[in-house]
DNA sequence: CCATACTAGTTTCATTTGCAACTATTTTCA
DNA sequence: TGAAAATAGTTGCAAATGAAACTAGTATGG
């Protein structure tokens, strides 16, 4: 059974970094998530993390903070302190749950709150353009599905990972 | 040539976080940074910036820290911290150049360096194939295509933003 | 040559972050 | 019931981060 001594072939000792998919896949998320951010931080002051429980409160009003956790998979503690900073800005108001007063549901205020989300999807949307401009509808289509599939491989490796470890 | 307008409505109300591609990458990156860090934090106790700089060192030895700064897209401060953290525990040694005494050259130690830089390796490669298990060699070719694609236009993109407001 | 500007890398300091522990409330089931 | 477990959300504190200032060395132009 040929172990990997010298043989011609067995493993090419070069490792570059440059073509690990797990690097690239972070820099090009990293110069997208810079590029974007410039968006709402400029404009209006508002953290990725901040923009982001807009958005998803634009679209489903009435969460509460830890279904917006769910949803989004970013940190509770991180939610938590961003939706603090909202409500003192006014741009979310909380409403407590009737008969579970642990739940505070979250919305947008119709004053700030839904003017800064409609402020910010033009321009949001304009980004994904333009970022998206060189590719074919269907390579879009593509480059999604891959993503996708590449997600859901990721999640699969990391629950078995887990498993060797701790919990 | 049919653009993209066609439809009577100017812009629908929807603004879906969940299908805006700067956050699905940013999501599908962070699970998958997350699943690769576990190889190197929990096996040799390094963080990613730190398996970084020894990956490119172990491809490109006697980079300084600017150089691998450039290569990386990583801070220039973080890195700094991380060569410091490297050189304490024996994994980098730094030769200072002769002629230009503010440049110093960094390179795996034999021992320790090489060493954990060759363990890595392979499993870096194991996961990354365990990701792409799921694609076709075709798939995985158009991915990294048009990721790259991404990447370029995104680098456009912020070059152009930043004239509007500083520099 | 020497004052100025530039480059490499480090340190300081003020924030930001993230884990763990906490409060408050509701659910479970003995 | 009511004590223990579970859930929602917050807070404290220590570590990580990042901008700007700093040290050290080199290049340049008058």
């Amino acid at each position: 059974m040929n172990m990997n001594k010298k043989s011609p072939l067995t493993k090419p000792a070069h490792f570059d970094l440059e073509h690990f998919l797990p690097y690239q896949l972070s820099v090009v998320s990293n110069t997208v998530s810079q590029g974007i951010a410039h968006i709402y931080q400029q404009n209006h002051d508002l953290t990725v993390i901040e923009w982001r429980i807009i958005a998803v409160l634009g679209r489903y009003p009435g969460l509460t903070a830890s279904q917006i956790v769910e949803r989004t998979v970013m940190d509770k503690v991180a939610v938590s302190r961003a939706v603090k900073r909202l409500l003192e800005r006014g741009l979310l108001k909380r409403i407590t749950h009737g008969s579970d007063r642990r739940r505070r549901h979250l919305e947008l205020t119709d004053e700030t709150g839904k003017k800064t989300f409609a402020a910010i999807v033009p321009r949001a949307r304009k980004y994904e353009q333009a970022l998206l401009a060189g590719l074919s509808s269907a390579e879009v289509q593509t480059l999604l599905e891959l993503l996708d599939r590449l997600h859901l491989a990721a999640i699969t490796l990391e629950e078995n990972t887990e498993s060797g470890s701790e919990h």
